[in-house]
RNA sequence: GCCCUGGUAGCUCAGCUGGAUAGAGCGUCCCCCUCCUAAGGGGAAGGUCGCAGGUUCGACUCCUGCUCAGGGCACCA
């Protein structure tokens, strides 16, 4: 609707133009925009002011003229010149009535648009270190994550989600290592565990399954281990330990409680994702990144272009020039590559793939690495502009004004599982949700759990159970209605809610373009608050189910298509929308 | 010190690429179930949009400086 009265002032323009009134201008950008007060009409647009200066005339003037050369159209009743040379655009009462036919016609579809043009789009989120279970931080990034996939799916990119799982570097070696430990000490050796191990209650459930498959396999003489003890410093002593393992154990066994570890806590992370209600296409793995010498390729061809230089026994990727902070290691002086120098092999792996649009949605607290990677990429003449990182600040967990503290080492947190089985699927996804991302969000389980008015959530899918509800009782009060049958005669909604009810549901194709474009769920949520509440209103001042044959399927209708965008919305944001509550 | 993010009603937050009297929920006060779920609706009070400049027809929105809060500045991930 919107586009046609942009396309209507575009023509006037044009004619303007041919008149000479405006000067030939190259693309403008014709602003409309939906009024915000029904006595400004349906739509405005300002393009009378912006152009006034070069028209070299006053913008009412120019308004007028504008209006003059309007084409005829079926969709307007009048247009008003206001202020200070805005101009309103009334639309006729049945434009506003066809989209219910439009969104009874499209369905679960309603709302698709193809502005991504079937764009090949990597999403890659989540991406936590398989060291121990998602906690609640994991919960906001996952819960965004899938929004975004959604939205960008509805607004027709070609989306692959993809989980990156660090099976590689020094923490996976720690957690080898604790599980071994955890394992020592169940087959009875008498060993303390180190402080900087991980120390949640799943290693010991992963030693326990170790030995239950292997046995004593592992076990080694305890004397060498004792003495490594002695060192005082604890990450010196964390390497030192996983320096004896490798070499106690040999490369295969080494490997087989690495592994274990690993897919242990890959499949809780799996599952917990599953659960949560969030897919994903493809888990890659680091550690195919360097078996498949991708990061040696890499690192290969940034030598080659001079991208690299030597320092204290280190291999120095030159960032700096290319807008990062500073220069940064790719290989350490004891020869591993760091985890940055993976990470380069990625994003090459993503463009290799095909895809032209990356997303990499991050905790707010890597945003330094962002710089670095963007330089990589410009180094190998990946167009960096591929490249979209998108940041989620933590989210912090409440009970009312309790403010719940949660240390991450020490195993003592929440987690994903934890909160949702207490607070429920439905509440969990939308409270990651509801606040712009970039925000700070505070997770208040009091108020998720809460089936009150209270709760934002229950008051949306009210709004859909109610009107499953309306129709629940269409035979018991002796009624019956046919949608063809009703379609036919939209002409009686003309109460101003009624007309308000169908500007909204007009408006949401755009809210789901603005919404993927920006990479904003949070603008779906006030979306489905505003059509709650506008339909909780209507339904308290009107009555659905009257005698009149006319108005009861007119209205029948018209909740329907409410009913189909509560859901189409819902399901984006991964909330079911019960039929009763 | 440098880099991000935020500072909007008592509280939690929206505010679309700058636009017409700054919005919602909660909280406070008042009102509405002989009627399709009151898990609902209506109304009132409540704001120098952190501070100071600047850009222009017009700034919560853009620019500069300052200030407060959170985060980041590793041969860790």
């Amino acid at each position: 609707m919107k586009k046609q009265v942009q396309e209507l002032i575009a023509q006037s323009l044009k004619s303007l133009e041919s008149k000479e009134i405006l000067p030939t201008t190259e693309q403008i950008n014709i602003t409309v925009e939906n009024s915000r007060d029904s006595a400004h009409g349906d739509f405005a647009t300002n393009i009378a002011m912006v152009l006034a200066k070069v028209a070299k005339t006053n913008p009412r003037q120019l308004a007028q003229n504008i209006i003059e050369y309007l084409p005829e159209s079926d969709i307007l009743e009048k247009t008003e010149i206001a202020g200070p040379g805005f101009i309103n655009f009334f639309l006729k009462q049945n434009t506003h009535q066809s989209v219910i036919i439009d969104i009874l016609d499209k369905g679960d579809n309603y709302g698709d648009s193809n502005i991504g043009n079937n764009t090949p789009t990597l999403v890659e989120f989540v991406s936590a270190n398989p060291t121990g279970p998602l906690h609640i931080g994991h919960g906001r990034g996952a819960a965004y994550g899938a929004v975004v996939a959604n939205l960008l799916k509805k607004a027709g990119y070609d989306v692959s989600c993809e989980y990156y799982v660090n099976d590689a570097g020094r923490q996976m070696d720690i957690l080898a290592v604790s599980v071994w430990l955890r394992y020592l000490q169940h087959c009875g050796q008498d060993i303390s565990f180190p402080e900087n191990g991980y120390k949640g209650d799943y290693i010991n459930d992963i030693a326990i399954a170790l030995h239950l498959e292997h046995a004593d396999k592992f076990v080694t003489v305890p004397e060498k281990l004792l003495s490594l003890y002695n060192e005082e410093d604890a990450e010196l002593k964390i390497d030192m330990l996983i320096k004896y393992c490798t070499e106690e154990l040999g490369k295969e066994n080494y490997r087989l409680v690495f592994d274990a570890g690993l897919n242990h806590i890959l499949e809780t992370i799996k599952t917990d994702l599953v659960n949560f209600g969030v897919k994903f296409d493809t888990w890659f793995s680091e550690r195919s990144l360097v078996d498949d010498d991708i990061v040696t390729t890499c690192i290969t061809k940034l030598i080659e272009n001079d991208w690299v230089y030597e320092k204290d026994g280190a291999q120095w990727f030159r960032s700096s020039k290319l807008g990062d902070e500073k220069d940064r290691v790719l290989i350490r002086e004891n020869g591993q590559a760091t985890y940055f120098a993976s990470d380069i092999a990625y994003h090459l792996s993503k463009v290799e793939r095909g895809f032209e649009k990356i997303i990499d949605i991050w905790g707010a607290d890597h945003h330094g690495y962002i710089a670095r990677v963007k330089a990589s990429m410009q180094a190998l003449g990946l167009a960096p502009e591929k490249l979209e990182i998108l940041l989620v600040q933590f989210a912090t967990l409440y009970r009312g004004k309790e403010r719940l503290q949660m240390s991450t080492r020490s195993g003592e947190f929440i987690t994903l599982e934890e909160l949702q089985n207490e607070v429920g699927k439905d509440a969990t996804r939308f409270f990651y949700i509801m606040r712009k991302s970039e925000q700070h969000l505070d997770f208040d389980m009091e108020l998720a759990k809460s089936q009150s008015n209270d709760n934002p959530v229950y008051y949306i899918q009210y709004a859909h159970a109610r009107i499953c509800s309306v129709f629940r009782q269409i035979p018991e009060k002796g009624y019956t209605y046919k949608q063809e049958e009703a379609l036919k005669d939209l002409s009686v909604l003309t109460e101003p809610q009624e007309i308000k009810l169908l500007s909204v549901l007009a408006r949401y194709p755009e809210v789901i373009e603005n919404a993927a474009q920006a990479y904003e769920p949070h603008q779906l949520v006030y979306y489905l608050k505003d059509l709650a509440n506008d339909f909780h209103s209507y339904y308290n001042t009107s009555q659905f189910l009257i005698d009149n044959n006319e108005i009861r399927n007119a209205r029948l209708v018209l909740i329907v298509a409410i009913k189909q965008v509560i859901k189409n919305t819902l399901s984006l944001i991964g909330v079911s929308s019960p039929e009763e509550m």
